[in-house]
DNA sequence: CTCAGTGCAAAGGATTTGCATGCCG
DNA sequence: CGGCATGCAAATCCTTTGCACTGAG
């Protein structure tokens, strides 16, 4: 694929060093995808990426997702939808929370509260230690109604 | 499908009304479904219930679970894992969370906690109201290592 | 020249569906 | 009898993969 105007970023030079301890590097196609995923404040499903970047060929986003995946580039979320959804991994972008809409699907972030870190940390946590599990990180979905899809 | 010993319980009551209000009924091979399920302690994958119950098609548990969905006697979980999980409702079995093994996919259930759900319900579904977001429930998944995939 | 990345088209695999059969009311 | 649940087999469709091509080093 063609690339334009390769200007790169602090962001670019991160996850370039997570591809490159990866022996992978930052070409022009991942870097397409990565731009889509940050401008973005919610995760996207693969059409919605190729809608964007019509010159992405679908074999070559899922490929090179998988990639950014393994070097913890990406995050793949799967929900009930058709579509798995991707977004920039949370140590890039930090910790967040998804409103997902239970009527089309649609995921939007939330950002994290200390507030509600500490009490799933402290209270949780200690219940899943008891069962022999040893916790890498958690994920906090609202499931409701988003702003298009409430009634009224 | 053949049944075994039909002993209706108070839980059958319950998910039968349920199917009714649906206009569906609890069948043998619907009761068969429930009946794998709740003795589980965790969500169960369709292979899983196949092998528990090799009387199954799964034709026959895919469509019904569908039902069974629709009727919120089940709630399905999708994972990274290759096929979904299938548990009863919480309306059925309580509020709980979710442990999920990051090695080998198994999920297990963690009962919720007073502490934690207050925290969560106050905190965070105050930030979702700002972004004209409805909040039905939520989930919380706690991602790690099982007792079975942790090294020592 | 070599090798990784790319794109097209075809394959894979969990899930769904068409259709004929059987059962309950 | 009438209509729904069942089971088999075939279809669906998101995702993955084989293969030949291209460009960078």
């Amino acid at each position: 694929m063609a690339a334009n105007a390769p200007r790169p970023t602090r962001l670019h030079e991160t996850i370039s060093a997570l591809l490159h301890s990866q022996k992978q590097r930052l070409t022009p196609t991942r870097r397409c995808i990565v731009d889509v995923l940050e401008a973005a404040d919610r995760p996207l499903t693969i059409p919605e990426i190729l809608d964007a970047r019509p010159e992405l060929a679908q074999s070559s986003a899922y490929r090179n997702l998988v990639v950014l995946e393994q070097a913890r580039v990406v995050h793949r979320l799967v929900t009930h939808a058709d579509f798995a959804r991707y977004e920039l991994a949370e140590d890039l972008t930090g910790h967040h929370h998804h409103l997902v809409c239970s009527n089309c699907g649609r995921v939007d972030d939330l950002p994290a509260t200390a507030a509600v870190e500490r009490s799933v940390a402290v209270a949780i946590d200690e219940a899943a230690r008891h069962a022999g599990f040893v916790t890498e990180h958690h994920r906090l979905d609202l499931v409701g109604l988003c702003s298009d899809c409430t009634p009224e």
